[in-house]
DNA sequence: TTAGTCATGTAAATCGTTACATGATTGG
DNA sequence: CCAATCATGTAACGATTTACATGACTAA
């Protein structure tokens, strides 16, 4: 019975409205497309899938290609129907548990230099994250210039791109405070 | 024994390196002062403290208060070593799961009016949230200008305000992009 | 007197990850 | 032939939330 706290069955049934797929497949467009902020995993996807088709929310077709086994998804009108009525619902707000900031909010009781390397490799990941979202919706703009959710896709990769250019752009801050800490103190 | 994937041991170590308190003092101060990046219940946090007592990284002492059952906690030398430990670690990657963002990326299976509320709903918390730590900030730096963790609190009270401001900037594009289609369609 | 705050916990349920288990196909 | 990729799943464990249960003190 739909727990409804589990929001993997909304984010299958919004990629299945793209057209059909398989649990390997999903589970890759998920880290494409919707990576930046959510994740799934195949403990809980393939049993999601298989849920979703005893509920009528998808249908379940086996296609094997070669000896090898594999069932192809695609939404039902009800899993449609069940999407749009999730999506009326306000979002729940994000459970924020960051151990980064953890980590920078108790820095005193624990090693600056070591700080200071969490701090510059998260930098490199805000970077990568920064740049990686910026070309996707160049590439965006580009290849799927005609696509409905355009927009939409935009928008989420645009989100992205600003949130970690922030963390980067406290990040380097950061790194500074620390290094002025670190001169200061033997 | 130590899973070490859970967290709230830390944050309890990290707050009572400040001085003693009981868990729902420990409660509020989560709230207070790391809200921004992290919560916790008390279904975690009680248990946790119990744990640490039994473990000896924290001591329990009864401190009723009128006829009203009290415990005080205060962290032990083994605490905060094991707090040290942790903290060269490097941080785990931030779990990310945003549920709007998923109403946002396949917003074109909704109704745009209700995407635009969601929004709206969260550009306030979004701008309430950086000014809230704006303040903080100030605050800090007024009545708490000699704490020898000043830099530490600020560096985090700055990245939940320039994560909040981007992504207030960010839903304010948004709600336009949506206003937009709105407009172009019936 | 009543609402709000202070205060501590447990139990059930669920959510979610990780590790395990298996094996075919494909490209170099 | 070997590594990477395609492909599906389960089991165990652990993390976390939510609801429940209880009750004293305090200020308006």
């Amino acid at each position: 019975m739909a727990t409804d706290r589990a929001k993997t069955r909304y984010v299958v049934l919004g990629l299945l409205c793209a057209g059909p797929g398989t649990g390997y497949t999903l589970k890759a467009a998920i880290e494409r497309a919707i990576g930046h902020f959510w994740r799934e995993s195949y403990g809980q996807l393939y049993p999601t899938l298989n849920q979703l088709a005893d509920e009528g929310l998808a249908e379940k077709v086996s296609k094997p290609s070669g000896g090898r086994p594999r069932y192809e998804y695609s939404i039902t009108d009800a899993g449609r129907e069940a999407l749009a009525a999730w999506l009326l619902e306000p979002p729940s707000e994000v459970p924020v548990r960051d151990e980064l900031m953890l980590k920078v909010f108790f820095g005193r009781y624990g090693a600056l230099p070591t700080l200071r390397e969490h701090l510059q490799a998260s930098l490199r990941r805000f970077e990568a994250t920064a740049q990686q979202l910026s070309m996707a919706q160049a590439w965006l703009r580009k290849e799927q210039a005609d696509a409905p959710d355009l927009p939409f896709w935009l928008l989420s990769a645009d989100r992205g791109a600003r949130v970690a250019e922030a963390r980067a752009q406290w990040a380097r801050h950061a790194i500074e405070v620390i290094e002025n800490l670190e001169a200061q103190s033997p």
